[in-house]
DNA sequence: CCAAAAGTGTTGAATATACACCCATGC
DNA sequence: GCATGGGTGTATATTCAACACTTTTGG
């Protein structure tokens, strides 16, 4: 190693997880409570240290794993967040990830912390700056989900339209005209119908559709980009 | 401090600056040629590391500072760069910024450091993992310049709207109809007309204009947005 | 007087929005 | 047979894209 180095801080170094899911026409927000200090009791992020030999990236992976039992889940670096006093005690500078999960994987019952999820309207209040990762998350799948297909990233592998539209009013918050919805997201070529029917929620029951990666990313070679 | 955090990893944590400007109706890039190890004489982007008490945003405009002698620069953090690998004496994380200067404010014979503006197309390749980060970088400005008035960070307070138009052509890499650009930022409501003229550049004169900002900001107080 | 850049409007195409009724089925 | 949610098309308004000529003035 050289000198160079030497002189320079060093620095504690986490991983915060916004963990986005969407269940009974609600988007939801998974959080844990702590069982250890600082802060014991409170609601928090998800989060986790970065360890010498591990990427940023294998730690949010760790950590979700670790909570969930989930792996292969979406998951995308969000902001870092370095401001001296953010956490009271020890300088720690934590790198927000959120990762957006199929609530039907998940096994609430398996966990190994007690963790909960949260609508948007009935959120605690976080500690630390976690309340502004979480905001900083929201504007952030906002924006993305109107240009990349990630919304699918929250719904099973088989949906509905309606499934689908309910999901897009809740992360933008606005509710949609189900006629041009429809209209629009089949447009973009990324959807394959099923011959299957979900009947759950209505007598007439409606098609299941599945994304249809195959497409989207012969699509993509073409220089399509994915609009809604 | 309490044990928990004593039994994690610390680690080296840097800022790299993507450092863009606008001259001759070309993007460039400030970069560095390294006048120490590991590295010494290779091309990069101007960096240092976050200390004790400094926050990153703070870091990364002492690093600005430094280098360019400029306060009030626009800097927007991009990304955190975390792989084991990255650099390969030692493990250092960092974490870019993007920043836009005026580069009519910009003295270059004043500078501390052998720094060169590079236009995009003559960009030398970096050290580490810097020409990805300027990949992200130009990604960034794209998409964001066209949903926030950033542009005007890389123009002199009073501007052209040919030098506007050759700014954002730059930017999005792509030729704009003179009169439909025109009508669109005009169109914006963000623009003051002044009664001078630039003659430097043709001899009919194309009027200036500024950014207003006052005007700008009560827009935004009625929920408008700024889009291109 | 001419070269060089500034400035200016209109038209057609494409896209987005608004909107109301029938369908299928379980109860 | 009726209540419930699924599914469908059209007309209008808005937005975007293409396009050519006149103006000013320094040399």
């Amino acid at each position: 190693m050289c000198n160079l180095y030497k002189q320079h801080a060093k620095h504690y170094l986490a991983v915060d997880c916004i963990i986005f899911g969407f269940d009974q026409d609600e988007l939801k927000l998974l959080l844990i409570k702590r069982n250890f200090e600082p802060h014991k009791g409170k609601w928090s992020l998800m989060g986790g240290f970065v360890e010498q030999n591990e990427s940023m990236d294998a730690a949010a992976l760790r950590v979700l794993e670790s909570l969930t039992g989930l792996k292969d889940i979406y998951l995308e670096q969000l902001y870092t967040y370095g401001d001296i006093n953010r956490d009271a005690e020890v300088r720690v500078i934590s790198t927000a990830y959120f990762a957006l999960i199929k609530t039907a994987d998940f096994d609430e019952t398996a966990l190994n912390h007690p963790a909960k999820w949260f609508s948007l309207a009935e959120m605690p209040e976080l500690i630390f700056d976690h309340n502004v990762m979480v905001d900083k998350a929201l504007r952030r799948l906002n924006r993305k989900s109107k240009s990349q297909p990630i919304g699918f990233e929250l719904l099973p592998d088989k949906f509905t339209i309606p499934q689908l539209q309910a999901l897009y009013e809740a992360i933008w918050m606005q509710e949609l005209d189900k006629r041009n919805f429809r209209k629009k997201i089949l447009a973009t070529g990324v959807l394959k119908k099923l011959d299957e029917k979900e009947k759950e929620s209505s007598k007439k029951g409606a098609f299941f559709y599945q994304f249809d990666t195959e497409n989207y990313n012969s699509l993509i070679d073409e220089g399509y980009v994915f609009e809604l």
